[in-house]
This record gives C-alpha cells, sequence and structure tokens, in this order.
DNA sequence: GATCAAGATTGGTCTGACCAATTTTAAGAG
DNA sequence: CTCTTAAAATTGGTCAGACCAATCTTGATC
C-alpha cells in the first residue's frame, strides 16, 4: 500500500462555480443527448467537422474543441480520412475511469484489493437480485469454462465474461462499471499468464471451473452469505495462483 | 436499481490499438510528466498558449487541443483573460471519475448503496492499518463535530473531513478516490438539507457524533469487525435520515 | 494612498488554407 | 462485365492571422 499524502483537502461546498457559456459546451451537451437518447449508435459516423459548423452554425474551431473531450473521454473516435465515430464502448465510460482509478499508480495492490471488495460484494447482490435472464448467462459462462478446460484463452475469456455477467447480475450500474474497469485493468497486467504446462494449466482450470460452480449454485439459491464467501474463496485462491506466478517468473 | 442492458461485451483483449503520433499528444504526455514530476504544483500558472506555441514549435491549434483534454480531466483550469492554470485537485482525477460513474444515472440508489460499501470496507482497512498521523487526524474531526453541534455548516464540514481521513487511513488510493468521488457526488444532490428545526438538527447531530465516537473507538483499537459494524450502522442511521427528509419535503 | 480609466495580456472563437490519411470515383486492362 | 489501379474528392489534423471579451497591469488623478 502506498502512502496517500495530507495536501489534499475535503470539500464540502455544495454550489457549483458559475461558468460562462462556451459555445464548445452548449455542442458537448447536445452530441451527448444525440448519443444518450440513442439517435446516435456505437459505431455511427457523425457528419463530417465542416458539415457541423454549419449545422450547429459555428466555427470549425469549435466543432473540434467540442469534439476533443469527447474523444478523450472514450465517447468519440476519430479516425484521420476517414471521419468521427461514435465508440463501441460508448455509454460506458471505460476511459475516464482508467483516467481517474489507475493514474499514478506504483503498485498492483490496491487493485487487487479492491477488486477483491468488488466482487464478493457484487457476488452478494446478485445473489439477492439476479433475476432469471442473469441466472441463464452466468450459468451458460460456467458451461463455456466446463468445455474449453485445455484451451487457455477460450477458458479464461469465459472466466472473465464470468464475473462480467455476476456484475451485472447486481443491477447496480456504478458496481458494474468499477469491476469491468479494474479486471480490465488487472487483464493487461497479468497479459500472456497462461504459458505454463498444459497439464498445470488443467489443474488449474478444474479448480476455477468448481469455484465457479459454488459461487454460482449459491446464487441460484438467492444465498447471499454463500455468494460472499464463494467468491471470497475464489478470488483469494485466483489471486494467490496469481502471486505465486509472479514470483516463478522473477526467478527467471 | 436500473437495469444493465445485455449489449455490452467483455473484452478479453490484451492488445492495444495503434494509434497515428499526434502532435496534441506528445504535448499532452509532456505536460504530465511536468506535473506528475513536480515541476508544475497545484495553483501554478502556465505559460501561456502563445508562449508554449513559440516553446513547443507548434501551433496554437495544437497546443489548444494538447489543453483541452487535461481541462476535461480537470488537471487543468482554464481562466479567460487570465491564464491557464494547474488545478488544485491535479492528482485526485476527480472529474473523469465523476465522468465514468454518474453519466446516465436515473437513481441515488445505485450511489447510497455502493458508498455503504465503500464505507464500511474503508472502516475495516483503516482499523488495520491506520498510523498515528491518522488516527490523530480522525480524532481532530470528532473534536471539531463536539465544538460545532449547534453550526450545521461547520457540523457537516467536520462529518466530512472524518470521513475522507478515515479513507485515507487505509492507504488504498483506489478506496480513497471512490470515496470521496461519491461522497461529494452524493453531498451536491443533498444540497441544503440541514434546514430543519435547530433543536431536530442538535438531536441528529448527537446521535451521529456518538456513533463517529464509536467508530473511531474501533479503529484506534484495531478492531476491523467492529470498525464495520459501527460504519454499517453509522451510515444506515444516515441514510435512513436522508430518506426521511426526501420524504417530508416531497410532503410540502 | 486609494480610485478608476486606458492599455496590454490572455483564453475563446472565427476564417481560410495546407497536409496526410482515407474513401470514392473513374479510367483502363483483361 | 469484372477486376485493377490511379486520380480526384473527402476528411481529420495542423498552421497562421485576426478579432472578441474577460482579466490583469499600469499610471494618472484626486
Amino acid at each position: 500500500m502506498s502512502q496517500i499524502p495530507h495536501n489534499a483537502a475535503v470539500t464540502t461546498e455544495p454550489y457549483q462555480q458559475i461558468k460562462r457559456a462556451r459555445v464548445s459546451d452548449a455542442i458537448v451537451e447536445q452530441l451527448l443527448q444525440l448519443i444518450s437518447s440513442g439517435a446516435l449508435k456505437p459505431g455511427d459516423r457523425l457528419p463530417s467537422e465542416r458539415a457541423l459548423c454549419t449545422r450547429f452554425g459555428v466555427g470549425r474551431t469549435s466543432v473540434r474543441e467540442a469534439l476533443k473531450p469527447l474523444i478523450t473521454m472514450g465517447i468519440l473516435e476519430g479516425r484521420r480520412g476517414s471521419g468521427n465515430f461514435v465508440a463501441a464502448e460508448a455509454g460506458q465510460f471505460q476511459k475516464p475511469l482508467e483516467w481517474g482509478l489507475l493514474q499514478d499508480l506504483h503498485g498492483r495492490d490496491d487493485l487487487v484489493e479492491t477488486r477483491h471488495m468488488l466482487e464478493t460484494n457484487a457476488a452478494h447482490w446478485a445473489a439477492l437480485r439476479a433475476g432469471a435472464e442473469n441466472l441463464t448467462a452466468i450459468e451458460d459462462t460456467i458451461q463455456g469454462m466446463a468445455k474449453h478446460l485445455r484451451q487457455p484463452a477460450r477458458f479464461q475469456h469465459y472466466d472473465a465474461t464470468f464475473h462480467f455477467e455476476i456484475a451485472r447480475a447486481t443491477q447496480n450500474k456504478i458496481l458494474f462499471r468499477l469491476i469491468n474497469v479494474i479486471r480490465g485493468q488487472i487483464q493487461t497486467w497479468i497479459g500472456e499468464r497462461l504459458t505454463l504446462s498444459p497439464a498445470r494449466a488443467e489443474a488449474l482450470a478444474r479448480t476455477s471451473l468448481a469455484q465457479h460452480q459454488d459461487i454460482f449454485e449459491a446464487i441460484k439459491a438467492a444465498d447471499g452469505a454463500g455468494a460472499r464467501a464463494a467468491m471470497d474463496h475464489h478470488i483469494q485462491t485466483a489471486t494467490q495462483d496469481l502471486h505465486d506466478l509472479g514470483k516463478a517468473r522473477k526467478s527467471d
């Protein structure tokens, strides 16, 4: 754990700073509304910047100043020579979360610890709130894991989807987004972890599969405490495995 | 709780998309490094955009395209006629978190529930990890509350600082940032909640103070489970109070 | 020394132009 | 007619110069 400095102060001021009407901000608002209302769907192409100029009645500078924040946030995607597009992950706001959470992290401890907290709570709430649709989605991922015990890449995909579906079953959007961004980050750190002997990989997969089944059974039975405990056990095992692998790799 | 749509897919691809070198991106990188290295401290003023043009050897457009993302994320702050400044909260990345978490939220339920989870876990870890410096900081806020039982604004400030210091005592940067952004958001929703009779306000304050003391005692005793339980009780009470106030206001 | 108006500085926006990547079109070959 | 390929048009990225409005600086005035 890294020390958190004592310079940042807490803010209790509820009043918002008055902001002069910037032209670009008004455009940002309109574009956001077009996207959230569904008029612009992921993958859609926006009118060219020059066309937007005439539509909004502003200069191209303002249009570009409006597009820039949306591109930064990962809501839009600019392709030179082709056009500006609504990003596939628009609405998930993955990028700003990564910016906010993962900047200036020296170690992975915070990440692992937070993931443990989020996942155990997610299991708890999923058990209390999962609908039939959620249960079948989760069960599908388990069957996918069972069918690909010897194909690490496939297995890992279903593993990730399992946790993804549990996060969705919580019906809590904030928790859903947090789990996804942290899982994604841990995944990039792990990278190509599964470069170990096939026999060992299959053994790990079997253990993991059994734990996933335990979690699912508890969720299916609407057993909040049981789901939390099962997930706690699973995450601890997975974390320990990762830790062992890290040590093994260091000794290379 | 709002339903989470089933359209978003999970990504297991660790490879990053190749991106052409944009001039503005290179400038962003330099500026970020200047800030994280301490060469530019919060509150500092950047050279004027025209000056940056000559320093970087690029046009003003590129400079502005580089500044825009940083302003969007709250790292810089642009004041027309005055200059661009490093934001006071630079390094906290509050704004991108708000973007990522609070977009498109229909109700406050997710927020309240997530806060409950974060705060109870924070109390637990604070009890296990708080150093002497953390303990005195927390105790100071309690004394501040005790001295201002009849001044709601002051009391609320120390209340918020109490939770702020506990979040810091966890030594977990991610948890620290999450708690701050969510508390801030709940606070803006509450707004000027304390517009009730002085007698009732003081009664609530006394109850709250007692609960804060319980939490602090558990943390001081390094009693993780006790701290979690005390915080759980406190958050539940506070949430209930807010709920009652909301109902009372609706009946106006 | 305090007040206030004129000038200088700065971020925000507009216009028009050019570059490089991409797409579209059209010409040409089979 | 289809496929290939080169030219033309389109598009995002960058540059330059200009103007506006908000702010800061300066200096004259009392």
